[in-house]
DNA sequence: CTTTGGATCGTCT
DNA sequence: GACGATCCAAAGG
C-alpha cells in the first residue's frame, strides 16, 4: 500500500550524472516529495562547483559543502541568513560538486500539513514560491542533508509522474547572487503561478 | 500595487 | 567581523 502520495518512479540517478546547467531544466515537472507532502518542481537554478564563483564548492571541499561532492541523487540541504533552510539537488560525476537549487513547487498532496507549518502563506501558491518557503512547507531541514533521493526507498524523493519538462522552458539570470551574475542558469516553467515572485520579471514574457 | 529594512546565525576570512 | 543561493511585515503611492 502506498501512501497519498503521487504514483512515479525515482529519477534514474544516470540522468543526474551530468552537469548540473545540463541537469536543471530537465528536473522542471517532477516531483519533490517528503512523506505525505509533494509539489511538483517548477523552478530551479544550476551551480556549477569549483567552476563557479557563485556555488558554495568554488573554494572546495568543506565540512558545510561535503554532501556536494558526494555524487548524483544526493540532497544537499544548507542553512542561509541565520534562519532559512534550501535544497539542492547534487548531480555531476562524484566529486565535482555539481548542484541544482529547487526553487518553488506547485503543491500537490498535503497542503493541510503545509499550511499549518507555513501560516505566512495566505494563498496555496505561496506555500512553496520560494527556495526556503518548500524547504518550510515540505518540512526539510538539516537531518535531511546527504539523504538519497533517488533510491526508492528514502522518506525524500524525486519522482517522475510522467509530465515532461517543458519544451521551452523560461530561462534567466540566477537570484540573490552577487558574482557570476551573467550566467544564465535558471529555469521556470513558463505561465505558472507557484514560481517565486522575484522571478516572475521581465523574461517571464516570451 | 511597490519599496524598504529587520530578523538572525553558521560559515569562512 | 562581514556576509549570505531569503522571507515577511510595514509603510508609502
Amino acid at each position: 500500500m502506498r501512501g497519498p502520495g503521487p504514483e512515479g518512479t525515482p529519477v534514474p540517478r544516470q540522468l543526474l550524472a551530468g552537469d548540473a546547467a545540463s541537469v536543471a531544466p530537465t528536473l522542471l515537472n517532477k516531483v519533490l516529495v517528503k512523506g505525505d507532502r509533494a509539489g511538483r518542481i517548477v523552478e530551479v537554478e544550476a551551480y556549477g562547483g569549483a567552476h563557479d564563483p557563485a556555488s558554495h564548492a568554488y573554494r572546495g571541499r568543506s565540512p558545510r559543502n561535503e554532501v556536494m561532492f558526494g555524487g548524483p541523487g544526493l540532497l544537499y540541504v544548507y542553512f542561509t541568513y541565520g534562519m532559512h533552510w534550501c535544497a539542492n539537488v547534487v548531480c555531476g560525476p562524484v566529486g565535482e560538486a555539481q548542484a541544482v537549487l529547487v526553487r518553488a513547487l506547485v503543491p500537490l498532496t498535503g497542503i493541510e500539513a503545509m499550511q499549518a507549518d507555513r501560516p505566512a502563506a495566505r494563498q496555496v501558491r505561496d506555500l512553496c514560491n520560494g527556495p526556503a518557503k518548500l524547504c518550510q512547507a515540505l518540512g526539510i531541514g538539516g537531518l535531511d542533508n546527504g539523504v538519497d533521493l533517488v533510491s526508492g526507498e528514502g522518506a525524500i524523493m524525486v519522482l517522475d509522474d510522467g509530465v515532461a519538462p517543458p519544451r521551452r522552458p523560461g530561462n534567466g539570470v540566477r537570484i540573490g547572487i552577487s558574482v557570476a551574475t551573467e550566467r544564465t542558469m535558471r529555469w521556470w516553467v513558463p505561465d505558472e503561478p507557484c514560481v517565486s515572485k522575484v522571478s516572475a520579471g521581465p523574461l517571464t514574457g516570451t
